[in-house]
DNA sequence: ATATTTAGTACAATATTAGTCTTATTAACA
DNA sequence: TGTTAATAAGACTAATATTGTACTAAATAT
């Protein structure tokens, strides 16, 4: 599977978020959408740290979208969420991931990597506007 | 990750025997592609079974092609050597698999089914013998 | 001050992937 | 006909990744 729960999560999450005027705070988060609020944190906390929300700490606190849902593409929310890229395979984003020592005679990487590069521009040209 | 292991083994193999007049033997394989022999044999095994292969029991046997290289798609040779297709999700390819309840509101999964599809057209269209 | 909420980290449960092993069956060929 | 080489099938194990939990610390509104 190319994505897992996490980006599930991380993208409803965003489009909860981005239709709300205040924060919105992971315990609210959690039972509308219904997964667990300690994993959800950790998701939404990722997504802070790498400045695609922002977060309000203490009472009243939550999650605010940091810039505008046009602004934001599905790529990056996946890849915050699952703290890294989506990929066709191991070695298909860039032929150094391999291990074997016969990268330069590989007759399937041209093909995989044709897949993988299908799949980034998809996914870095939709943004989060797009899928709402 | 969209592929594990078992769909690069099982194209490997099949560019080797491919290019081979006789059938190939699962030992011979697992030495030139450098894996594991028991595992490379249960790939090759579901893809006998699934009429991709043609195997050979007892001396002097082994596997050869079932078809000519450009009759088989790449999306089938994944398919059976994962025993399941390639997905993007668990409810990409129908939005039946969803289990939330919610499938009929879900706002994300035009968007999965979008790229589930352009990824099966893409696999569904290249064969074994565009990947030579 | 205190209740609320995020931050961070360690831990645990579960699922998937990858690989091993064993036994049965089939076929070549000496 | 017996021996050897090979696939068939499935049970078992190991390693890794995913998903979820628990707890403590830090920040902030009221």
């Amino acid at each position: 599977m190319l994505l897992t729960k996490a980006s599930e999560y991380a993208l409803l999450s965003l489009i909860v978020i981005s239709k709300e005027n205040d924060a919105v705070d992971v315990e609210t988060l959690s039972k509308k959408l219904n997964i667990s609020k300690s994993f959800l944190a950790k998701i939404l906390q990722s997504l802070a740290r790498n400045g695609i929300l922002i977060s309000y700490k203490g009472a009243k606190g939550g999650f605010k979208l940091s810039k505008k849902p046009e602004d934001i593409s599905v790529l990056e929310v996946i890849e915050f969420a699952e703290k890294k890229a989506p990929t066709v395979f191991e070695c298909s984003s860039s032929q150094s991931e391999c291990k074997s020592n016969k990268a330069d005679i590989c007759l399937i990487w041209p093909f995989l990597n044709r897949l993988q590069m299908k799949i980034d521009l998809f996914l870095s040209e939709i943004s989060l506007k797009d899928i709402m």
